[in-house]
DNA sequence: TAGATTGTTAATCGATTAACAATC
DNA sequence: TAGATTGTTAATCGATTAACAATC
């Protein structure tokens, strides 16, 4: 029974058939960068009350989380640093290559393709199309890894000659549904979206969307309340 | 009993009392650019089914989100596109103006200061910093807002000259907990920190984050998944 | 009046927390 | 053995959903 397939509606079924909630999805990239900062400092044993502060969680929900994944702690002693993060880096999918196609490549998809996040944590750059003829044909992306600018219509080619697996859109609003159609068209399934547009998609294609003002609007919201709460003329800081 | 300004945990007590729970405030973004769009079309008024799907969520859920807010839509009619709008960006906070300082201008910093996302949505980038010589004194910024960038040593005299209200954090990781400590020190108490790493602050300081690597993580997590669910070989799209 | 749609209630569902037995 | 810490249980808490009375 606890290792049926289900359809659960926000739990996610792993390899070994167990049901992962998405809350936990959520943090296990926050886990697996904390354990980064740690092994860079040598550090080879956690326990988790030490990792729940640096990840901002309760300990008890850290050890919860953590319990789907297996039973990787010891008892009295704590996890073992190493691999844990390579048992969270295995069930995110990290230990495989992703290789990302990025459409639109202004100032954001220029920041992406450079972004050095991406590549320490397994995913790489692998091909580039933009709609601009006055970008395409120039050369993208970090030292020793650079990258032509391919032109929008060129775009199945880019996906196909890449064997990409995952496509990111950083086109302007308007041109986020239409390249949207076109990768889903080349084959592409998971969309990572930085335009703020909602996109619609098939049902087995996934998208997500980052919304760079959405964060600064929630931001806004709790400035906005704190000034509130205190009257106004109150000093402003330390 | 309703109205008082109670500490509970999740939900955040508004102007009039009224506690918003999180998971609305999170929402209330997305409802708020979706409104944009509809009101760009010329629609004026619009029913929760109508809004609900165009903005990802169940039409329950949107009138129970709405409803906090206070009662503006008609039976039998629906929600006048315009006023609801206001309202919600009056709850966010967005009627008034936010000053952004951005420190980092890197490929990021550089990204962010030329969004257009950000100024459309009440947010103006105020002032720029980093520690890069070669990058102090260049002009950055969306054609006739440009700004200098100003060297990191003077970031407090930035800080105060903007009048900012809030700083976005672009640096890279080593970097962005000394300078978040400086911004502290300048008064500043809202901070949306782009760097993957946890910042500490004074319990009055707010932050947010955001990895651009966790989406690209909880992405290749379901693409992982439905590869497993999926035998070998099977054909990738139409 | 008849049809449509909101705002709210009550039930369900999922996620978090606290406590502790298991065990290193 | 004594101390520490995990993994799990049961209780609490918050968020979502379905249904419907209110009302335009």
């Amino acid at each position: 029974m606890s290792t049926e397939p289900t359809d659960h509606p926000t739990s996610v079924v792993g390899a070994a058939g167990r049901g992962i909630p998405g809350a936990t999805v959520a943090r296990l990239p926050i886990y697996h960068r904390v354990l980064g900062g740690l092994a860079e400092r040598g550090i080879v044993t956690v326990a988790s009350a030490q990792l729940a502060v640096a990840s901002g969680v309760t300990s008890a929900q850290l050890r919860k989380d953590l319990s789907r994944l297996g039973s990787y702690g010891t008892r009295g002693v704590g996890y073992p640093v190493g691999h844990l993060r390579y048992e969270i880096a295995r069930e995110l999918g990290l230990t495989q290559d992703w290789r990302v196609l990025i459409v639109g490549v202004g100032n954001l998809g220029h920041a992406l393709a450079n972004y050095p996040g991406f590549a320490s944590r397994g995913f790489r750059v692998a091909a580039l199309v933009d709609a601009n003829p006055a970008l395409v044909g120039s050369y993208v992306g970090i030292a020793g890894h650079q990258l032509p600018v391919r032109p929008v219509r060129e775009l199945a080619d880019a996906a196909a000659d890449s064997d990409a697996n995952i496509a990111v859109i950083a086109t302007p609003a308007v041109s986020a549904q239409p390249v949207c159609d076109r990768l889903v068209a080349a084959g592409i399934r998971s969309i990572l979206n930085f335009a703020p547009v909602a996109l619609s998609v098939p049902a087995d294609v996934e998208v997500r969307m980052v919304d760079l003002a959405v964060e600064l609007q929630i931001l806004s919201f709790h400035e906005q309340r704190r000034a509130q709460n205190c009257p106004a003329g109150q000093v402003v800081g330390a």
